[in-house]
RNA sequence: GCCCCCGUAGCCCAAUGGCAGAGGCAUACCCCUUAAAAGGGUCGAGGUGCGGGUUCGAAUCCCGCCGGGGGCACCA
């Protein structure tokens, strides 16, 4: 109270009570209870729909597009979710108080595989299951205060939303970026479907970890490799955007690689046969040569007498699974063609072999093998007794005698005219001599293959194409849109190694469009990443019927300005929909390149060392945890454990603390409430205080910016200590500087504790909501101290300290920090060198 | 095998070329209290994984090693 005895609420309404009444109403007014603060403005904030996104094209402010990585249903939200989207609202709501114009929107991934599962086991239908998790989930975001702007919801499930999924799988269809084609595919054995290369980690499905086989099947496939290039060139774009760790994973995982593609004759073959090698100089040491066993190639030449064994050996390899068949230390296995290559450059007769070392979609699916230089081939040359040929003096000891290739740079030897040069002129040599006898020419290939999208699984977006005998595969027309599910349910989904699909006889069968006789349906569904690869386009106006997405909002809203969610989707989701992005880019649909400007991936929360799991039973509820500590505490620990990217141990922080921490400030603000009211002029205030404040405001400002919330906390903290004690032993609560510091600390505090905010601020007596009241400004003016302590080191160590003004020159410091006695007394004479960082360091060279 | 990231107090973490310590947990102690709780406050502790180098000055930059984590890996 303010020593003029100005009269706040809590004063006149405690008036004519006793001493020990008012001490209780004290104690009350000032308990700071999370739940009701949860009901309370829960309430508050429906009405208030204070997240909502201008529409206005006369909204001239700038905009901000924040985007959490949206949800998959599969039950309540859980510590994961509070970490990642907790993170996110600190980006929106530090961007709604900046005064942007922000888009925060909120749906669900809600098409897959675990609906299905739990369809089965219920008999019931996917959607049930979905939904009401859904329901669920929403409840939950609501209650954990996230600032989404509801009216952006959607749920990829929706036929509404999947129609769109299906118009836009045609247009990729009409441009060659969606076909069909047979090979050997990745199959789970558990799942019952087919799986897509990125979905395959160490040779284990993705989802579920079982061991993954190859099977012979016709798939469809998103042309992605024709992106290749783009995918990784427009990756410059996203530095400093991105996390390294993600751009290299991506670089990796396209795997360019330069070389050049040489062309052989086949004996008894009309077509020269082409392959792709990084080392076009080893050339001449080409001692043999092997296809892939599953490739065409290999099963046109195997000579007759070959033919029984090759198709043994391949029956052989189909079998094994992706574990077996990548196993480093597997021996090498083959089976000789009974066909001899000729190699360009010295017309030598070289044997072909099939070998499952070779990779049929990699390159052309067939190679030449120098032994000398490749470990593998040396591997294979030594297990069947083939010839090796060193072509490179490295230095090192003879391949053919240690079985260790030697792929370092040397002197080229016995290779006509190469001799003599080093690795780089031999590369360029060769190509130049291949090139003029058109028998080869530099090439670039890259590890990336096309995209499988088909899955033989039900609760998915149906693949709009219907199978005619004369016609082939025949767009569904569009106006024919959506292909909606069949009502299947319960033990019809039940997997079978087909799509459930097919078993809906009157779904299947319908009239082929292009010539009205019988066709059927493709009873395949798509991969779910396909639905979530545009989803961020579909927010800007989610009940959009033109298309898609309304192009002319995507261009007011595009690109995401932030992207928050895990690094498992490092490769998968983040490839593909960049991929989406530069399609719908070439269509003229969107004007940017990349759909995700900065990417912020968030760590996990562990317990105990381990990833929460049931087996280990060391999982930790999220209701629970909001329930014994409240949202805030929640919210507050997440955010202050450490950098957001960090993996949190809920056994190493405590959000007990943390609620500890709001009571504080929110005891603060209520105090400062209580002793005066909105519109105090702060310049009045106390100086040191204020300092204080502002200073603190420029520093969580920009550690908001760089995302470093842990430490903007606990500046929070810091702030809060500093009004605590100039409440209790310094100029009082109603200093008008405390009142600056409870307001700032209100504002500051709602990107992460918005309930506590909320009810301090209107304690402050202002009017709801404090997620709208504008971001502090830090007055520079108030940022520089009075006096800077300068500390004067001799040879690096410190010798005395000066009190200076922080406007001292560089010459002042000097000839005060010489000048210093203690400086003085541990030099003798002119000293050598003088270093002076005005005005916090002086060190002096003696 | 190749590539990337990280090692700071008992613990989580600040400090990105300038006094090693902002914040928090835990511990200990003090104030408040009849007492406890709640609340307020104070202290201690490491010389930055190890070894070199650059520099007036290194947690920070460079090299090597040790430890931890991650990615790619029969991709020609």
């Amino acid at each position: 109270m303010g020593p003029d005895g100005s009269r706040s609420s809590a004063q006149t309404y405690t008036e004519g009570r006793n001493v020990s009444e008012r001490a209780d109403m004290r104690r009350e007014e000032q308990h700071y209870d999370p739940q009701a603060l949860q009901v309370k403005w829960g309430r508050r904030w429906e009405e208030l729909d204070p997240f909502r996104a201008a529409d206005d094209p006369a909204d001239t402010r700038e905009k901000r597009y924040m985007l959490d990585m949206f949800s998959y249903p599969s039950g309540d939200l859980h510590m994961g979710h509070a970490e990642a989207f907790g993170i996110g609202d600190v980006v929106a709501r530090y961007w709604v108080q900046k005064g942007y114009n922000v888009l925060h929107p909120v749906g669900w991934d809600s098409f897959g595989l675990p609906a299905e599962n739990a369809a089965i086991k219920r008999n019931a239908h996917p959607a049930e299951w979905t939904y009401a998790n859904i329901e669920t989930q929403a409840a939950s975001f609501k209650r954990y205060g996230v600032s989404f702007d509801w009216s952006t919801r959607l749920h990829t499930s929706d036929a509404s939303y999947y129609r769109w999924t299906q118009w836009l799988f045609l247009r990729f269809f009409e441009r060659g970026l969606a076909y069909r084609k047979g090979g050997l595919v990745n199959w789970c054995p558990n799942d019952q479907t087919v799986l897509a290369n990125e979905q395959v980690v160490g040779g284990r499905c993705e989802r579920c970890g079982a061991e993954v086989v190859r099977r012979e099947l016709t798939q469809w496939y998103f042309k992605i490799t024709e992106y290749a290039d783009r995918l990784l060139e427009d990756m410059t774009q996203l530095e400093g955007g991105w996390p390294e760790r993600v751009l290299s994973m991506q670089r990796n995982w396209i795997g360019r690689s330069e070389g050049a593609d040489v062309d052989f004759v086949i004996e008894g073959r009309d077509e020269p046969v082409t392959v792709y090698t990084t080392r076009p100089d080893t050339l001449y040491g080409a001692t043999f040569f092997v296809v892939a066993p599953d490739a065409p190639l290999a099963e046109e030449i195997v000579s007759d007498g070959q033919r029984a064994a090759f198709e043994a050996y391949r029956a052989e390899v189909a079998k094994l699974s992706d574990i077996d068949r990548l196993s480093t230390d597997k021996e090498k296995t083959g089976v000789f063609l009974g066909r001899y290559a000729i190699n360009p450059v010295n017309g030598e007769r070289m044997p072909v072999w099939a070998a499952d070392y070779v990779l049929s979609d990699y390159g052309h699916g067939a190679i030449m093998a120098v032994p000398a230089h490749d470990q593998r081939d040396l591997d294979f040359a030594r297990a069947f007794d083939l010839p090796v040929r060193v072509v490179v003096h490295t230095g090192m000891a003879d391949p053919g005698e240690t079985g260790v290739a030697t792929s370092g740079d040397g002197e080229m030897v016995n290779s006509g005219p190469l001799d003599g040069l080093d690795k780089t002129s031999a590369i360029r040599r060769i190509i130049e001599i291949l090139s003029e006898r058109g028998t080869g020419k530099a090439t670039v290939n890259f590890r990336l293959r096309d995209w499988l999208l088909s899955r033989q699984r039900f609760w998915g977006c149906p693949i709009p194409i219907i199978h005619c005998v004369d016609c082939g595969e025949v767009p569904v027309p569009d106006e024919q849109l959506p292909v909606t599910l069949p009502d299947l349910r319960g033990e019809a989904l039940a997997p079978k190694g087909v799509s459930p699909l097919a078993s809906a006889a009157d779904w299947v069968e319908v009239a082929c469009p292009k010539c009205g006789g019988p066709a059927r349906r493709d009873t395949d569904t798509m991969d779910t990443f396909v639905d979530s690869s545009w989803y961020y386009l579909r927010y800007v106006d989610p009940d959009y019927e033109g298309g898609p997405f309304d192009v002319e909002k995507v261009r007011q809203w595009g690109p995401i300005d932030q992207y928050v969610g895990g690094v498992e989707h490092a490769i998968l989701h983040l490839l593909y929909s960049r991929f989406f992005t530069k399609v719908l880019h070439d269509m003229g649909m969107v004007d940017f390149t990349e759909p995700f400007t900065r990417l912020l991936n968030q760590g996990q929360v562990i317990n105990q060392g381990k990833a929460m799991s049931k087996s280990l039973g060391n999982g930790v509820d999220l209701g629970q945890q909001i329930d014994a500590f409240g949202v805030d505490a929640v919210r507050l620990t997440m955010i202050f454990a450490g950098p957001p990217e960090d993996d949190i141990d809920w056994a190493d922080v405590s959000p007990a603390a943390s609620q500890k921490f709001l009571a504080r400030a929110f005891r603060v603000m209520t105090d400062a409430g209580a002793a005066s009211a909105p519109g105090a002029d702060f310049a009045t205030g106390d100086l040191e205080l204020r300092r204080i404040v502002h200073r603190t405001v420029d520093e969580v400002t920009k550690l908001v910016e760089t995302h470093r919330f842990n430490v903007a906390v606990a500046r929070m903290m810091e702030l809060t200590s500093a009004a605590r004690k100039a409440i209790d032993s310094g100029p009082g609560a109603a200093d008008p500087a405390v009142r600056e510091a409870a307001e700032a600390l209100a504002v500051m505090l709602s990107l992460v504790a918005p309930y506590t905010a909320e009810e301090g601020w209107e304690r402050l007596g202002h009017q709801a909501s404090v997620a709208r009241a504008g971001w502090p400004v830090a007055e520079a003016g108030l940022l520089v101290e009075e006096a800077v302590t300068c500390v004067v080191q001799v040879a690096g160590k410190v010798r005395d300290r000066l009190e200076v003004s922080p406007e001292i020159s560089e010459d002042d410091l000097r000839a005060l920090a010489l000048a210093s006695e203690k400086v003085q007394g541990f030099l003798s004479g002119a000293p050598r060198k003088v270093i002076v960082r005005a005005p916090k360091l002086v060190n002096i060279v003696p």
